[in-house]
DNA sequence: CAATGTCAAGAGCACTGCTCTCGTTTGTTG
DNA sequence: CAACAAACGAGAGCAGTGCTCTTGACATTG
């Protein structure tokens, strides 16, 4: 937050004047009151009247600090991102440096703690898009990607170190097309990993949010499935097999 | 409301009185319009004073025929459930009897091009959930489960019919209480196969949909995939590996 | 001390879901 | 056929929403 950048709450390292850190202290609270009412109502029953009432003043002064309720929500989509990202790094932090699979295993699972824990959020994030609402790309990418550039990063580094199976079950041809739009991810990532590992780490990130999106919208049963933790547990084992991580 | 069930369109075989008729002629009105709306607004801002509108009447008018906002939801709902499972239906039946992978590929591209022409539906399906919103299970669930339904019918199919590789790549524990639940699963849809074939079978389901909701809710960049048919496609392969699938 | 800028409050507009009442239309029945 | 009850559309009204604009109070700064 305090970097260079166009951040949710602004820098840091002017309080220059008492004026400058009410105000900063005031959008702090508005956040975390958002934050709250996002808990309880989910996103599209975000109310800045409601925000106000809770900040104890009249719904018109809160605009002057969040320029409209779709600020508020981008500030609340940046904040979650960064929430779970440390979540992600935390986690993934805590395993052996060599150990890629107990790595991957610990990445969907912070995912998966974070998103029962908030499921607003999670909802926010990864769920249907808000109506009307279009997050602003410049300032939410960077935040956004923070998982899906840790996971490939796991990929890769395994990779490297030769420690994924190569000879992954049957092997799927690779078309053209997708073949360049990994070339580009590639380049882009300066990764090291060939098609059908980058191929099937795509896959293996979109298995793992679809298995969390599932359980967190309520797509299983009510009581199909009691064993959740198990049930993705396994979900990991089958999935770190389908890239080839050993463990 | 007249019939003894609540159901959505009422007991079509009555039509007895014309004011009947013209009931459930205005009832699929409002449904139609509905379903405009929510393919154009979104589910959250979908609005019975709209409806009413484009129908040509007063906002009080539709409570005649909707009880409330959320008993559109549900109509909706089930209309989209029941449209996407005649999709499926339609193109699995298309396959050979015998080639099970093609009807899994069948099933799956269904879901995503319907997915793809009807956004908002699928949004309201499997997206986040609205707030405020419980589907009421006794009227949903039965059109809401024929897509999964389906899908593990034709993985117990293939079992039955020799056509899966039991050695899929590195097999996988089933922890106890996942067994439970799973032989819980084969009892209540009285399948054959196997848990590790059950438990990948979900893995899949939830793959499948993960996969979907990524390209619908945009969380793939705006370009980071530019051959989204080739990837899909790709995935389906994998997967169908994942189960053992061959072909 | 006075000018400047920031702030909260309140009124107001257009929208929402939903309820209630009031006549009118419509179909059924005595 | 006439009377009656059910169904219906219209309208007013309540409480809520996002958002704008004006007004007056206050603090900061030159």
């Amino acid at each position: 937050m305090t970097s260079a950048e166009p951040a949710a709450v602004e820098a840091r390292e002017k309080p220059s004047t008492p004026r400058e850190r009410a105000r900063t202290q005031t959008i702090a609270d508005i956040v975390r009151l958002g934050r709250e009412h996002l808990a309880v109502h989910g996103a599209a029953a975000l109310s800045l009247r409601a925000v106000a009432r809770d900040l104890g003043v009249v719904s018109s002064a809160v605009y002057r600090y969040v320029e409209n309720r779709d600020e508020l929500l981008t500030l609340l989509l940046i904040d979650a991102y960064n929430q779970l990202g440390d979540d992600v790094d935390e986690a993934v932090n805590a395993e052996a440096e060599d150990d890629f699979a107990a790595q991957f295993r610990a990445l969907a699972q912070a995912v998966r703690m974070w998103a029962i824990r908030e499921p607003a959020s999670y909802s926010l994030l990864f769920g249907s898009p808000v109506p009307g609402y279009q997050a602003p790309g410049e300032r939410t990418t960077v935040p956004g990607t923070r998982v899906i550039v840790r996971l490939v990063g796991i990929f890769d580094a395994a990779y490297r170190a030769g420690a994924l199976n190569a000879a992954v079950s049957p092997a799927v041809v690779i078309p053209d097309g997708l073949a360049a739009d990994l070339a580009t991810i590639r380049g882009e990532m300066n990764l090291a990993a060939p098609d059908a590992t980058l191929a099937r780490g795509v896959l293996v990130w979109t298995s793992v949010f679809g298995a969390i999106s599932f359980e967190v919208f309520g797509q299983y049963g009510r009581d199909t499935f009691a064993a959740r933790d198990e049930l993705f547990d396994h979900q990991l084992r089958v999935l770190q097999g389908v890239v080839g991580l050993q463990g």
